[in-house]
DNA sequence: TTAATAAATGCAATTAAGTTGCGTTTTTTT
DNA sequence: AAAAAAACGCAACTTAATTGCATTTATTAA
């Protein structure tokens, strides 16, 4: 049996200190979010786990973990629904706070979320009373570009 | 009978240019698009034919529209299917161009192009090639903000 | 540690947006 | 006016996501 590694141990840790109960499959698709360190879709964790969990379980932990302020939404070219780890202490239940842009593979569908680039100030709206502001980039990531 | 509007008649005019079937159904699209100058669900299309018309019909004719450069999708707040009437000459049916912000209210769900607000430049990507950039703003609309 | 309570899970069924095939009708072309 | 092309409506289908409910698992309290 393989020696769990330092993520499982985290995993269970997180769970437990933002409320979610610490099931077996809620540790392992904590774990999964900290290992591959990119964003995930329903498709890509139901693959991951060869299936052998139900997308309504899925469903309803990506639920969860978002509303404890684990992950955060991503948009994905596809539309479907998609998530990345949110940095530490960066959220919570009460708030997300996500002021950074993403972008959108064209070829892999995979989205990146980029720290460093963040969304401008918008100053001259008139009338309008902006609370959120998405910068969403699109085109062919470092793996897909041809060069 | 009611008489014809200016945008019946134009509508008519620019299906024809844009080589699109001069249908009574698609002159009256065209017409409402351009009557109301706000971004159109295909709820909202449905609603104001009064589901006179099917909506297969209407998913075409919005397909149609959006080939020949006439209408572009807009970020909708429930991810559906929203189009905006294109600036006049600024697409065609080879290439649409829309370097504009989007703001989407939270409360009447309604798209507006902000024309004024230009995608930023984003210089500082390494690795990454950019193909289109969007910028979404979310919040309460001039109609909707409580003040 | 065990009993009681609460939450998570799996299954089947449902909802809703969007799509496809095909026969019929309307529009455009010649 | 006839032939060809495009649009239309209907029914059926696909797929993502949701809901209800019975069962299992985890957490809390005694």
């Amino acid at each position: 049996m393989k020696l769990k590694n330092k993520h499982t141990l985290n995993s269970a840790l997180i769970l437990s200190k933002n409320g979610i109960s610490r099931t077996k499959f809620r540790t392992q698709l904590l774990s999964l979010f900290l290992t591959s360190q990119r964003s995930l879709s329903i498709d890509d964790i139901l693959k991951c786990f060869k299936h052998s969990i139900n997308k309504v379980t899925v469903y309803r932990s990506l639920d969860s973990f978002e509303d404890k302020g684990l992950i955060h939404k991503v948009p994905d070219s596809n539309n479907l629904k998609r998530y990345s780890l949110c940095k530490e202490n960066e959220c919570n239940s009460a708030s997300h706070n996500h002021n950074h842009g993403h972008f959108i593979c064209y070829s892999c569908s995979q989205t990146f979320c980029l720290q460093d680039i963040k969304s401008p100030e918008i100053t001259s709206l008139k009338g309008f009373d902006i609370k959120e502001l998405k910068l969403i980039l699109e085109g062919y990531c470092r793996d897909c570009r041809i060069n």
